[in-house]
RNA sequence: GGUCCCUUCGUCUAUCGGUUAGGACAUCUGGUUUUCAACCAGGAAAGAGGGGUUCGACUCCCCUAGGGACUGCCA
């Protein structure tokens, strides 16, 4: 049997980590066992959907690479065939038509909250209330699941799901285990709204039959809602999809990741932050899977080792510092150019003049050992960006003193008179320089830093001399050399 | 309120009844050094609490505490 997975947003917004994370793990379950990876846009909510959610999701997911195998498949475009098994169930005795309006069920969950307050609030409740309330706390039962019970003339009716009214169901999820539940605890869900419109619970279901997916693999959100499924599958007499409901993110005080965290959207740590796409999904990946004392895992070995079973239960926390280490090593293997361009088109780049584009460009072998992002990037390359007169900071200005001017001004003869500018023609006039004179490096090479990178972080300072350029250094070192 | 799930260093995790409880990130100390980083050496750091079962429990069972999910004519 071919294995099928599925990624399945509704348009609502952007590409949340969470849901990037689930994903990647459909993803890689799909590529592990030589199956297909399907994507599924889930917008019956016609209010909430929009286009630019679409592709700002489907931009995400192909930034990380994790683009479906097919052209996804839009859910509200099935509505006919949603529609046509739900009265197929009604014809199977296993759903039905029910008539009691949304208002009248507003009024019992209204109900059974007021009474929820007022005995949070008072403590106690009679024994009429509590009886009253644990009632209307139950699920709700319609009237009409009798068949023999007639419909009212003319009246609106959705269609309900029949659940049994004994005995319980189980599952056995890759990732939760083996869990039961009774009938009697689940509600009997509505399939088809009042105005014929399927719903979420029915569209999942029978979307998922229809594309021939194997293995549902989603947060674990959704995993109660498993049992609510079911009874779909089983009415159509559908074999089963194989489960596996996967824990959600959780920022970095343990509470499900939200907004006041930081980034949720995957965008953000592209634009924002700065991160390599195969960063993030081995960050992803090693998050709540694990094959043993494995940190980096590049996607042929992910593809290689990644199995359902290896999947924690417990939600993980976001930690960035992990991730900056693991973007570190990727942003060290990347390619010079596709670095620069990534660095270029971020907003303090852009405005910079095509010469000192030109320095970076030219540093980059050297600066993407440095950082952990791009952003880090930008703090990085700094020394080569600042335009002159160079500031001094903190620690640099204390080292540029009288003595050390004069230094710098019996040096620059020196670099001017090189034949070669490279790194180790420097090294050696830097050295020879110094004994000359009788002084160690100590004396010198704290000083030409402070001028020619104001203290901002940089490599060695050969290097950096380099990669200024003979006119740049130049300037930057008359600027203070006396 | 009900049903269900979760809990190993600060964080991500290994362990699948017998280990000095391992690794990674972060952190600390020392080394190297012209800054930062890198690198090298080393350190500190964990089984939520309480009961069982067992010769033996992080591992199995129960209770408690804490966290989470669901309980919509939303998805």
């Amino acid at each position: 049997m071919t294995v099928v997975t599925r990624f399945a947003p509704s348009p609502t917004g952007y590409l949340h980590i969470g849901g990037a994370r689930t994903a990647l793990f459909s993803w890689l379950y799909a590529r592990a066992k030589g199956g297909k990876f399907l994507l599924r846009i889930e917008d019956t909510d016609k209010e909430r959907s929009t286009q630019a959610a679409i592709d700002a999701i489907q931009d995400g997911l192909n930034w990380l690479g994790l683009g479906g195998d097919e052209p996804p498949v839009l859910q509200s475009t099935r509505a006919d065939r949603h529609a046509e098994v739900a009265h197929a169930l009604v014809k199977r005795g296993a759903a039905y038509h029910c008539p009691v309006p949304a208002e009248d069920l507003q009024a019992r969950r209204d109900e059974a909250e007021a009474l929820q307050k007022k005995k949070s609030a008072e403590g106690s409740l009679s024994a009429g209330e509590q009886a009253r309330m644990e009632d209307l706390l139950k699920p709700f039962r319609s009237p009409w699941r009798d068949p023999a019970r007639p419909l009212p003339e003319g009246a609106p009716t959705v269609v309900r799901l029949r659940m049994p009214d004994t005995g319980e169901l189980t599952v056995s999820d890759n990732v939760q285990g083996t869990v039961s539940r009774s009938y009697a605890d689940l509600d009997e869900l509505i399939l088809l709204r009042s105005d014929g419109t399927p719903t979420y619970m029915l569209a999942v279901v029978v979307d998922d039959h229809d594309m021939g997916v194997t293995h549902v693999i989603r947060g674990d959100d959704h995993f109660l809602n498993t049992f609510r499924q079911l009874p779909i599958y089983i009415g159509m007499g559908w074999p089963r999809p194989d489960y596996a409901h996967v824990p959600l993110i959780h920022g970095p005080d343990g509470k499900k990741l939200s907004k006041r965290h930081g980034a949720t959207a995957v965008d953000e740590y592209r634009d924002i932050l700065g991160y390599l796409p195969e960063a993030m999904r081995n960050y992803l990946l090693r998050l709540g899977w694990s094959h043993g004392d494995d940190e980096i895992i590049p996607d042929e070995k992910a593809i290689e080792w990644f199995d359902l079973t290896g999947l924690n239960k417990a939600p993980a926390r976001l930690d960035f510092a992990k991730l900056d280490s693991v973007n570190k090593h990727y942003m060290a293997l990347a390619d010079d150019q596709r670095l620069f361009d990534l660095w270029v088109a971020r907003p303090e780049a852009k405005a910079l003049p095509d010469a000192i584009k030109t320095r970076i460009r030219d540093a980059m072998p050297h600066l993407k050992t440095r950082a952990a992002n791009l952003v880090q990037l930008s703090e990085q390359a700094r020394f080569l960006t600042d335009l002159k007169p160079i500031q001094l900071t903190g620690k640099a200005a204390d080292q540029v003193n009288e003595e050390a001017r004069g230094r710098l001004a019996a040096l620059l003869p020196h670099l001017e008179g090189l034949p070669e500018w490279s790194e180790p023609a420097i090294k050696e006039e830097l050295a020879q320089f110094c004994a000359r004179i009788g002084i160690g490096l100590g004396k010198i090479g704290p000083v030409l830093r402070a001028v020619l990178t104001g203290g901002a972080p940089a490599p060695d300072i050969s290097l950096v001399l380099v990669l200024l350029g003979r006119n740049e250094a130049f300037a930057r070192i008359r600027e203070y050399a006396r």
